[in-house]
DNA sequence: TTGTATGCGTTATCAT
DNA sequence: ATGATAACGCATACAA
C-alpha cells in the first residue's frame, strides 16, 4: 500500500505538503497539487483507514449483533442496516450470537475496545429467557451507544426501534372476527418465550376477550413436530375456522395441514401469519401476512444510532415501526 | 477508554513497563505485574484495537461481500463465515452488493484501504451477466487476497470454494431415472444466467442424454409469475412425472402446483429441489433436496483464506464441497 | 527490572 | 507556499 511518506519521497517534498495537497488545502500551490494528485492517482494511493481512525478516534464502524441471520426477519433487517450504513459511509461489523447469551457477551466485550463507534443489536433468546443483560449495561456505561431493535430489554435505557407487536396481532385477529365472522381462532407459536412473542399473544387474547370469544394457544416447542402437532390439533378441534401464526414458519405449515386434513383454505379456515418478501410465494393459497417492515427497521436503527453518535447530548428515543396486514388468498 | 498512558501515570511507572506487564513479559517483576494488572482490571482497560492494527499492519478483519443475505443459502454461508472467523479471532465486515456490479465495485474499493486483511466474496449477478471482473483483479493485484465461493469467475486466479453443481444435479436426475423410473423430467429454474445455474442445467441435461431421454427446461423470469407458469406447463404437459428445481423456491412451488392440478406427490410426480435447513419444513409432503453445505462452505472459506494470510507463498487452492441428496417425502 | 526512544500513517499546529 | 514536529495508543529495540 502506498503511503504519504512514499509519495513525499518520490516528489522530494515533505509529508505534510503531500497531505495538505491531497486534502486540497488552500495553502498549497496549484502546481504542487497537480503533481501530487497525478502521482497519487498513478500509484493508486488511498489514505490508510486505520491511521485515520486512530487519529480521529472515530471508526465510522457500527457493530451489529444479531441472534441469527437464517431467520428472514433478521436477514432483511441486516439488509436495511447495511444499505443505510453504506449510504452514510459507515462500515458494519457483524456478529451472530446464535441465540446464546455467552456468545452475545463475548461479541460485545470483544468489540468494546475501540473497534466500533456504537452497537445495533437484538437480544439473544437465551439472554431474554434468563433475563440477563448486565453485559449490555456495561457497554452503555462505558459510553458506547447501544441501540436495541425488535427484541429489547425494557429495563435498559437506550435507543430502541420496535415493532407494534401487540397492536398488529390485535388488528389481525379483530379482522378475522369482524370481517370474516370467525369464531374459533387458534394461535400457533414457537416464540412464546420471547418478549415479542408474549406481546403478540396478548394482542390475540385481548382481541378475543373484547369479542367475548375463547382463545387457544398452541405452543410448539421442537421445530420437528410442528406439522404433527398442528395436524393433531385440527383433528381434535374440527370447529377451528381460523389460525393466527406469530412467526414466519408455522403459518405456512398450518395451511398445508389444513389442506391435508381436507379443509379448504380460506373457505373453511383462514390463516394469517408473520412474513416478509418471499413468504407468500411459498404457500398455496398465498398466506396472509402481518408484514413487518424489517428493512425499514434496519435503516431507521442506523439513522437513529448515527444521530446519537453525532449529537453531544442526545435524547433517548423509542421508535415504533407499524406493521402492515397484507392479505393473500388464505383469508376472504 | 483507559489507555496505557493513564495506567502508567497513575502507577508512576513508564508506559512500556505497563505494556510489558500486561503482556506478561518475563522482564517485569511479579510485584509490578500484580499492581498493573490490578489497576487495569479495576479501570477495565482494554488495549485499543485500532492502535494495535496500525502497529502490526494487520487488522484481523475479513471483508465479506455477498450478493444478498435474504437468500437462505448466503445467510447460512454467512453463519459459517461468522462462526469460523470468531473462532479464529477475526472480525468480519459485511457488505451486500445487492446483485449490483456498481455496489460490488464500490465495496471492494472502499475496503481496500487497509480496513481488511482479505476478502471472501460471491460475485453479484450483474457482474456475472456482464462478465465484468476488473475490480476484483485490481484488488488481487494490490496484494489483498480474495477468496471466491459459489459464484466464481473462472478467469481469475484465486482461492475458491465451490459446490459440485454439475455432479449433484446429475446424480439427482439419475436417481429419478434409475430408481424411480421417471421418464418425463422437467427442470425449473430462475437462476439460469448464473455460472452455477448453467452448471446445474448441464448436469440435468447430461443425465437425460445418458439415459436417452428428452430434457425440458422451464426458465422462469419474473418471480411473480412462477406459480402461474409452472401450473400452465403442467397442464400442457400432463405426462410430466418428475421435476428438478435448481433453486430454493421453485421446487416448493412446483409441489404446490402439482397438488393443485390434482396430481399426487410423489406418486404421480416426484420433486427434487435445492434447499437448506428449513426448506423441507415448508412443503407438504416434505420436498427432497440437494442440500448444499452452506455452513461448511462458509467455514472452509475462512480457513482457506486465513491459511493464505498466514503463509508467505501460499499455493492457490480450489475446494469442491460436495452436496448431499436428502430425500424427503416428495420422492419415492 | 525498568525506562527511553522510535515508528506504524495520518493530520493539525506551528514554524520558516 | 512549504516543512518540521507532535500526537493518536501501542509495541519493541535498545539503554540504563
Amino acid at each position: 500500500m502506498t503511503t504519504l511518506k512514499e509519495l513525499a519521497k518520490l516528489l522530494n517534498i515533505s509529508v505534510s505538503t503531500v497531505s495538505k495537497a491531497l486534502n486540497d488545502s488552500h495553502e498549497i500551490s496549484a502546481n504542487t497539487k497537480r503533481r501530487v494528485l497525478e502521482l497519487a492517482e498513478k500509484l493508486n494511493y488511498k489514505p490508510n483507514r486505520i491511521a485515520q481512525q486512530l487519529k480521529t478516534n472515530k471508526t465510522r464502524t457500527i457493530g451489529v449483533i444479531l441472534p441469527t441471520v437464517t431467520n428472514p426477519f433478521f436477514a432483511e433487517v441486516l439488509h436495511g442496516v447495511e444499505t443505510c450504513a453504506t449510504d452514510n459511509d459507515y462500515d458494519i461489523i457483524v456478529c451472530l450470537s446464535d441465540e446464546s447469551l455467552e456468545k452475545e457477551e463475548r461479541s460485545l466485550e470483544l468489540l468494546s475496545n475501540g473497534s466500533v463507534d456504537g452497537f445495533i443489536m437484538a437480544v439473544a433468546r437465551e439472554s431474554q429467557v434468563k433475563e440477563h443483560s448486565q453485559h449490555i449495561s456495561d457497554v452503555i456505561d462505558s459510553k458506547i451507544p447501544v441501540l436495541m431493535f425488535d427484541r429489547v430489554v425494557n429495563e435498559i435505557l437506550c435507543d430502541k426501534v420496535i415493532v407494534d407487536d401487540f397492536q398488529s396481532v390485535y388488528d389481525a385477529t379483530e379482522y378475522l372476527i369482524k370481517k370474516e365472522n370467525r369464531k374459533h381462532i387458534l394461535l400457533v407459536s414457537n416464540i412464546e418465550e420471547l418478549s415479542v412473542g408474549k406481546l403478540r399473544i396478548r394482542g390475540y387474547q385481548k382481541a378475543l376477550e373484547d369479542a367475548k370469544l375463547q382463545s387457544d394457544v398452541l405452543k410448539l416447542g421442537n421445530v420437528e413436530h410442528v406439522e404433527e402437532e398442528i395436524f393433531k390439533y385440527l383433528q381434535k378441534h374440527p370447529k377451528t375456522d381460523a389460525i393466527v401464526s406469530i412467526d414466519h414458519i408455522t403459518g405456512i405449515i398450518a395451511i398445508n395441514m389444513a389442506k391435508k386434513i381436507g379443509k379448504k383454505v380460506p373457505q373453511d379456515i383462514s390463516v394469517i401469519g408473520f412474513g416478509y418478501e418471499h413468504t407468500q410465494l411459498l404457500s398455496s393459497p398465498k398466506i396472509s401476512i402481518i408484514h413487518q417492515k424489517a428493512f425499514d427497521i434496519g435503516t431507521m436503527s442506523v439513522k437513529l444510532l448515527i444521530d446519537h453518535l453525532n449529537s453531544e447530548d442526545h435524547e433517548l428515543e423509542t421508535i415504533v415501526v407499524p406493521s402492515e396486514l397484507k392479505l393473500g388468498e388464505s383469508t376472504k
